[in-house]
RNA sequence: UGGGGAGUAGCCAAGUUGGUUAAGGCACUGGAUUUUGAUUCCAGCAUGCGAAGGUUCGAAUCCUUCCUCCCCAGCCA
């Protein structure tokens, strides 16, 4: 077995880390116990945490597995390090975050086994701190109330190749803008007529630094401050800061805010001069993103897919989100497993699905009990049993985990096998059951086949065989016999009936979308929902319990699933190198 | 065409203050074990680091030129 817990291996993330832990960098960082101002925080202890991370979701959807990656990373970073990873909700646009998706994204963070602990933060935690940054800002001559309306402003942009040009606007005086903003706070304005614009450099290459919008006007009510505001904040102007207040050490985030990192910077310098934010600033650190074969990952088009119906809601288990995942079966450590082995760079790379799969299969194999079930049965009949012969079999819970027990299956003259363990004209190589071969019927007898019974459309319906007597598993004579099929069964008087539901990749298309409409790319057989027989102990699943079902994969009881109607969702099936 | 990034095996990815035979994982291929065609174990797997030149005793690492891909012109994040 190997080694799991290793830790993984290093990235340029760690070797910045690294770096800064042995400059001592954030040694001298004072921490009052909650984000502050210099002023607020210089007077408290030294900040016992090493380094501070932070998760920031914006509260308008569900996490995906893509989010996954970065909550292990900055989460992971954290816990290595011995620093605290924050979880704060990016709410600085009212118009598409809801409350709903707060808590969803509460749950799948803890899900994947993170805690952080009393560090919970809103952006909108900021607003009165941030509109005060944005009033000295305009006292001390780094931004302006501009009254270009959206159209005129892009004009004044300029574009990649030619520089913009400074707004006519951008000359106000402080007076009037204070005055301008003070009105746009207090409501006097609507939507789109004025936005307050960092004065930073109309000619810059990046255009991020052409006067970015740092406050717009929004008539909207946000899920935490309802009427509170008329105007919210950007995410440029916002980010870096709580970064700052929160004392985050190493603000990690995807690669296309590379360009904005000379604004991030600028922006906390600014503030650092003018004596609000404490040294030294946060820095930002950019990844690439994941990106997975087989799947969308754009909130947009997830939107979209429960919306049109594609899928049964956000957590059906086809959806990449984590609440999808869960409900699949897929264990938290096998996400955790993949954000390891796919590791953590600047470029931009294609993970193939399989990978996931993979990790999935590898956890799982650990830690799910073995259970039998058929899932398209016909029957084998025992010839040389009695009607009404019955006896006890028993099977390990788990091959490799003795401690885990074994339970009794019953065995009798009547058994459902699976219908692609006979064959009536065996391919080369095929080693299951067929008229002559003798194959073993897992942890109970030997048999050979005698014949089989087709009905009226041709396909086969009973498969018959014959016992040897002295062959039964566990048995002194069972190593007498030595056969390459080994094929499972459940009794047919005993077993249950239950559903499976049968999961395929959502899109069949390896980047979805990349030859038009995504939606053309959809799986039509994606789920399939089958009928079942299952061994009688498996009666006892309750929701989320995962199992093996042998030689077909892993299974894990729906919440929807009863101890009358049960209910598995099929997670992944296990490797099979014979499969045509 | 401006700016910002990235190119190391089929797929990820270490290494980048120049120094002996270019980590590791996944996949793959052999072999062993196996009452899951599963698992596990062992072995193999880049004379080569986007390309071409150059500097050097020595280059994936330094210099020059070139090629390919990704991101940026929301009052989204």
């Amino acid at each position: 077995m190997k080694d799991k817990t290793a830790p993984s291996s290093s990235n340029f993330i760690k070797s910045i880390i690294d770096n800064d832990c042995n400059a001592e960098t954030f040694k001298e960082r004072r921490w009052r116990g909650k984000p502050g101002t210099l002023s607020e925080q210089q007077n408290a202890n030294i900040d016992s945490a090493k380094i501070r991370t932070r998760f920031p979701p914006e509260p308008n959807g569900y996490l995906h597995i893509g989010h996954a990656k970065s909550i292990c990373l900055n989460f992971g970073l954290a816990k290595e390090y011995g620093g605290v990873c924050h979880l704060r909700f990016d709410d600085t646009n009212p118009s598409t975050e809801e409350s709903e998706y707060v808590d969803s994204i509460r749950d799948s963070v803890k899900w994947l086994g993170f805690d952080w602990g009393s560090h919970e933060y809103f952006s909108s935690d900021y607003f009165d701190q941030l509109y005060k940054f944005a009033v000295s800002l305009i006292t001390a001559g780094f931004a302006y109330v501009d009254s270009l309306n959206a159209e005129e402003m892009r004009e004044y942009r300029g574009t990649l190749t030619d520089p913009g040009k400074n707004s006519p606007f951008r000359t106000r005086s402080t007076e009037e803008n204070l005055a301008l903003f003070q009105e746009m706070r207090d409501g006097k304005h609507t939507d789109g007529i004025h936005v307050l614009r960092l004065k930073i450099d109309m000619a810059s290459p990046n255009i991020n630094l052409r006067d970015p919008v740092a406050y717009r006007i929004k008539h909207a009510a946000h899920h935490r401050t309802g009427h509170a505001w008329p105007i919210y904040p950007s995410y440029d102007f916002t980010h870096g800061i709580s970064d700052a207040l929160e004392n985050i050490s190493h603000s990690i985030c995807t690669l296309e805010f590379e360009d904005h990192r000379p604004l991030y910077d600028w922006l906390n310098q600014q503030l650092f001069e003018l004596g609000f934010l404490q040294e030294p600033l946060p820095q930002q650190i950019e990844f690439a993103r994941l990106n997975l074969s087989h799947v969308v990952l754009s909130k947009r088009k997830l939107i979209q897919l429960v919306k049109e119906k594609h899928v049964d809601g956000w957590d059906d288990p086809r959806m990449p989100t984590l609440v999808g995942a869960r409900r699949r079966g897929y264990p938290a450590q096998g996400l955790h497993l993949f954000t390891d082995r796919i590791g953590v760079s600047k470029a931009d790379s294609w993970i193939d699905y399989s990978i996931l799969e993979d990790c999935m299969r590898e956890t799982l194999n650990e830690s799910s009990l073995r259970k039998v079930a058929v899932l398209n049965p016909i029957k084998l009949i025992i010839e040389n049993f009695e009607i009404d012969h019955t006896e006890i079999c028993h099977a390990p819970n788990h091959p490799q985990k003795k401690e885990l027990g074994s339970r009794d299956v019953t065995l009798s003259r009547e058994l459902w096998i699976e219908r692609e363990d006979f064959s009536e004209d065996p391919p080369k190589g095929y080693f299951r059951l067929f008229v002559g071969n003798t194959v073993r019927l897992r942890y109970g007898y030997v048999v050979k086949c005698t014949g089989f019974e087709t009905d009226e459309r041709g396909l086969v319906k009973t498969v018959f065989c014959e016992c040897f007597s002295d062959s039964k598993s566990g048995t002194d004579g069972a190593d007498n016999y030595k056969v390459k099929g080994n094929i499972h069964w459940v009794d047919a008087h005993t077993s249950i009936k239950a559903d499976v539901i049968l999961y395929d990749r959502l899109f069949s298309a390896e980047h979805p979308g990349k030859d038009g409409d995504f939606i053309n790319d959809l799986n039509p057989k994606s789920k399939t929902i089958i009928e079942v027989q299952v061994e009688s102990s498996t009666a006892e699943a309750k929701t989320g319990d995962c199992f093996q079902f042998e030689r077909h994969g892993y299974f894990t009881a729906d919440p929807s699933s009863t101890a009358q109607n049960l209910v598995f969702n099929r997670t992944v099936t296990l490797r099979d190198r014979w499969k045509k």
